[in-house]
DNA sequence: GGTACTCCTTGACCCAGATCAATCGACAGG
DNA sequence: CCTGTCGATTGATCTGGGTCAAGGAGTACC
């Protein structure tokens, strides 16, 4: 679209907000910092519930948010996970349309929505940005619907994992070098939630995964990769060609 | 984001294209028409394949046509079904993500690219309607994992047939008066390949439906909804209150 | 220490939906 | 007319993952 794709680093924000361009919006950024402010959760705290009202946008700090559906029976199903850096909001809507949960201690980084409407209405590139961004997530969110219609309950572990692995990298902006290594930033059962199974069958398929060394654990939320290419193959994912980011 | 909801009518197009607001753009109407032309595929013509440069974007005007998404092994999924006014084609990106495919016979009004991004970059508004249009996108496809995720068969085509009943109806701008009727646009196999499910299934589950009096059918395509609510609560939506569109 | 959490693992059994296979109807071509 | 093709239906059987149930491991609090 263009190629400013320096993302504007804002105030004292430890992040990178990608939802904003630096290079063309630099006389913006003072209208943003004016608007900005943080919250906090706890785990396990509800940020806003399906159908609520929602008076701001933001992006994630630190801490890990998701996005859930759920049946009046009670099946759930993820619908999004939420990392640092993540944009959440949107802008022109009135309502959420899913829950925004937050699943670990949690500080946003928000803009009322009505002021940060009216910049993105004045600067063209504003709306580019938070397009490009809607784009990935739809991508992505197709991506998903592959994993959820037609994987295998041990493909969609590995997928997930993998998927995992491959944002925990570009977050941290490193290549791997030696042995790689992911922390699960969800419960089993949350991880069931997000692959269309039940805590049993995650568990059941980590532990195989586990003895055929395709993974190693280190207590229950630390996994190690020795090989990501097996990993990626067990994913089923074609041409994923072991390229983080 | 603003109230121009009313969607350009372009010169000879049967339809409204929603990727621009007419109220505000009347000038720009100009510069669209310059630049558009019609392209015309037949039934089972692949118009995209995944990873192909797409030099183009635009709006389908007749028939429909799919996204999917395939695994090495043949396993597919749908990831998106287009209907007359939906659009197609990503701003901003080089290539397509997906396969896109007429399923009937199709024509679709195009933009070439460049001049198109060239158009959004000088109006706001065509990003910001784009935007909106992309949310949707995005909801929809949220609102399906939880179909793919969680749903039973069953559930599953209720929710299939009440989705294209509820896009029929806002096409035509008709609220049924009498007795509601549809024409599914899918073999049984591409509605399997949207569900999740195998051909057997879906033709097992319609059948059930139709015996106990949920649908009747007339041919393979025509199903008819006697009873709207009954319907909405087998494809176990919470809230969706029957109302179309 | 004991008790009570929460999260995870593992086993035994079952069933919804996949798989394999036969048949049917509609329609086109020779 | 017969023959072939394509989509749909229906039956018989199998199986991956769900369900129910019983521990185990870690941690917090009394």
């Amino acid at each position: 679209m263009n190629d400013h794709s320096v993302h504007v680093q804002c105030g004292e924000c430890p992040i990178r907000h990608r939802a904003v361009c630096a290079r063309c919006e630099t006389d913006e950024l003072a209208k943003l910092e004016q608007i900005k402010y943080y919250r906090s959760f706890q785990a396990g705290q509800t940020i806003i519930w399906s159908g609520d009202r929602m008076e701001f946008v933001g992006s994630v700090v630190t801490g890990i948010a998701t996005l859930t559906q759920t049946m009046e029976d009670g099946r759930r199903q993820m619908v999004g996970l939420l990392l640092p850096s993540d944009f959440v909001g949107r802008p022109g809507r009135a309502t959420a349309a899913f829950d925004v949960t937050a699943t670990t201690d949690l500080v946003m980084c928000c803009f009322r929505k009505k002021p940060f409407e009216d910049l993105m209405a004045t600067t063209p590139h504003v709306a580019q940005r938070l397009l490009e961004m809607t784009l990935d997530e739809l991508d992505a969110a197709r991506e998903w619907m592959l994993l959820l219609g037609r994987k295998t309950a041990r493909e969609k572990i590995a997928s997930l994992i993998s998927i995992i692995a491959r944002r925990d990298a570009a977050l941290h902006l490193k290549r791997a070098s030696g042995k790689l290594s992911v922390v699960l930033p969800l419960t089993r059962e949350e991880m069931a939630d997000y692959l269309g199974l039940t805590l049993e069958t995650v568990s059941r398929q980590i532990s195989a995964l586990k003895k055929e060394g395709v993974i190693s654990l280190e207590g229950n939320r630390h996994v190690q990769i020795p090989d990501l290419d097996r990993l990626l193959e067990e994913a089923g994912d074609d041409s994923d060609g072991g390229m983080l980011v």
